[in-house]
DNA sequence: TTGCTCCTCACGTCACGTGAGGTGGC
DNA sequence: TTGCTCCTCACGTCACGTGAGGTGGC
């Protein structure tokens, strides 16, 4: 038993190079309790194999809408049934926020693609801008 | 010339009825210069007809990926073809971001239906995991 | 006169980034 | 010994939200 960690256990910087996150980004989820270390190696943190997965899944959820209190909920549930219910929430305000970037997109795009000297002179444009605070 | 305001002047109100935007959201884009005041009736702002219109010009930017800072040059640079430039590179990483999301989409959606127990034991799941961090 | 929303600070939030000053492994 | 990345605070950032204490229009 060692307390520095044993012979599978990963280097902070080979979690880095791996995922591409900083250290600064694992002190604040180790913070919220989303993930731990196993121990140190000199001042080093040591994580377990697994905690690239971990890493993997907290990204997932991020991109999907949940804040990292809500994915440490989520973690905590895992096993239970109602992080469906959540899933399903998050689902449809997913659907609505790829909807509006598609909006947008097309909005960005006819812009560029656009002829007019001035885009605000545009009728096309106008209705775009229009159509987000209707009268 | 009355420094209070002319008649076709929209209260503060009026304009957080027509957006759904909060005082304070007009308080911080009047602070970064973003929309100005024409003036006030007490201590309330008054709004030319065309705040509208800017507002949600500043939306549709804000939704395409642009901060705050880049939609004030942006506004600027409004007569000035280098805009293009820009909105084209912006539009390329929205791509990503909508790409990036529809993924996230797809693994909610799969995790909602997956029989599995325990989602980590599902391999389907475990293969979008995998594929976020890939060793 | 009573609500209501506005006003001005100033500080809080979220998910980190960054900078200061320092330590440990290779 | 020299780099390098890590370490621990503490404060900064972005786009606002919120709370305190106060004012003005209807």
């Amino acid at each position: 038993m060692r307390s520095s960690g044993t012979v599978e256990d990963m280097d902070i910087g080979v979690v880095r190079e791996n995922t591409g996150l900083s250290a600064a980004t694992l002190h604040h989820y180790e913070q919220l309790g989303l993930i731990a270390s196993t121990g140190r190696v000199g001042l080093r943190r040591q994580y377990n194999d697994d905690i690239v997965e971990t890493l993997a899944v907290i990204a997932l959820c991020q991109r999907s809408g949940f804040t990292l209190e809500e994915i440490g909920e989520l973690m905590v549930r895992r096993h239970n049934a109602a992080w469906k219910t959540i899933a399903r929430a998050k689902l449809e305000s997913l659907d609505r926020r790829i909807a509006s970037l598609q909006e947008a997109r097309d909005g960005i795009q006819h812009a560029i693609n656009c002829a007019s000297p001035d885009i605000m002179r545009c009728e096309h444009f106008r209705h775009r801008i229009e159509a987000i605070y209707p009268i």
